[in-house]
DNA sequence: TTGGACTATAAGTATATACATAAAAACCTG
DNA sequence: CAGGTTTTTATGTATATACTTATAGTCCAA
């Protein structure tokens, strides 16, 4: 044993996967500490504790002070998803992009968006329908929300030019958000809009943002039939 | 300025984002470089090098060797979405599980399938339907392929006390994997088997695993109308 | 037997130092 | 001036050491 040295926090890290796989380790198991491995391996604990910090982060073991490490027991694996500018995925193509405002306007929000917002009852709200074109046919129809009082500029904002999204990204900072991911039929508005057929499956993302005071925006977007979103674990 | 001292990452951090945030730093902006910002913030080059690289996985720098460090342009917002165990994700909800295999056999699967599995033409594989249940109802209907050559042992285990997926995360280590969402018409066999109306929207999970040689096996993961994945940014 | 105080332990973190590495920039040289 | 070589530089990493912190486990008392 410990003919080779590990010498680099990859390569302990990949020696521990391997013991992981090869179930050297179970799940479930223990594994020695950050000290023992540290001499087993020949290495500093600082490396060891690299190593072992990025398997945590990634699912694959979990870590307590003072109660150790352990193998993951269903290692939750975590895909990355990451949240594409629309303009962006659509040029990632190689397709043209176009965009425009359907309607916008001031106006107070139904009280779904109302207590997704978290604003009183009455207040209004910026209301912004978009629709989103790949090489000149319907790719995803926006139906967003935005609190002025978050975003102070919004409404002298020329948001024909540049995209909503695009806009509050550049423009407006934001701690958290919210994503989430369902299906629905179409109806005679999508269908209409989205030049499809009334009863076609759509994905439908909705996605919220907010800072540290306020919800920023909320927008639901449904894609034209055909949206697959993919990602690699 | 810099009355404050900022000796732990975390609190780097939480200024680096501060500056961010307030426009100090720009988008594409060049910021100071590490051995600068350990002597502004009054703590060692490891402390900032550690609150950097961690902003930098999340996507909000972009670090490069001798360049520098600079504000992400479009901060690419990563959604991890932790993939779930379905019966996890059902008894979460407080909802019991229970699930049933509808049919198992070898068969030679579609073209579609073979391709995705990179299986030659001809050659058998494993061929499960399985419908995971909520409180009593239909929640999820699952269409999976293995490859035996794979997964020694697959053949012989036991899949109806175990969901096929329970038992090769826990027997079959594997290195990666592909992930998609989508959305799909409830046809008559689906309206059937999950207690729906033809014509309903569906989400549709499509999923494969691999190893260094293999593909494990790829599942296609129908869900009853009204599923939502959710997840935080 | 419960519940609070104490303690030992393993991960978590900070720091100075040193060296490795990628790559931009400067410097040749034909 | 093109094309290759060298230098410089910022990040990336390894290490020893020291201290911090959460917490499992133990002990003790009500």
């Amino acid at each position: 044993m410990s003919g080779r040295e590990f010498n680099s926090w990859q390569t302990v890290q990949t020696e521990v996967l391997r013991r992981i796989n090869a179930r050297e380790w179970k799940p479930g198991d223990f594994i020695p500490n950050e000290a023992e491995l540290a001499v087993e391996f020949g290495c500093a604990r600082a490396t060891v504790n690299r190593a072992l910090r990025s398997l945590a982060e990634s699912g694959l073991l979990d870590r307590r002070r003072k109660a150790g490490t352990r193998v993951a027991v269903n290692p939750v694996r975590k895909a990355t998803l990451s949240i594409p500018v629309i303009r962006h995925e659509i040029e990632g193509k190689g397709q043209s992009y176009r965009h425009t405002v359907l309607t916008q306007e001031r106006a107070v929000p139904p009280a779904e968006i109302r207590a997704r917002m978290r604003t009183e009852p009455g207040v209004q709200l910026m209301h912004l329908v978009t629709l989103h074109m790949a090489d000149g046919k319907p790719y995803v129809f926006g139906n967003r929300w935005i609190n002025p009082k978050a975003v102070p500029g919004v409404e002298t904002a020329d948001l024909s030019s540049q995209s909503a999204n695009e806009w509050l990204v550049a423009n407006v900072p934001f701690e958290g958000g919210d994503f989430s991911f369902s299906a629905m039929t179409a109806g005679t508005q999508e269908a209409e809009i989205l030049a499809c057929r009334q009863g076609d499956a759509l994905v439908v993302i909705d996605r919220s943002t907010w800072n540290t005071t306020h919800v920023i925006t909320s927008v639901r977007l449904t894609f034209a039939p055909g949206y697959r979103m993919h990602t690699e674990i």
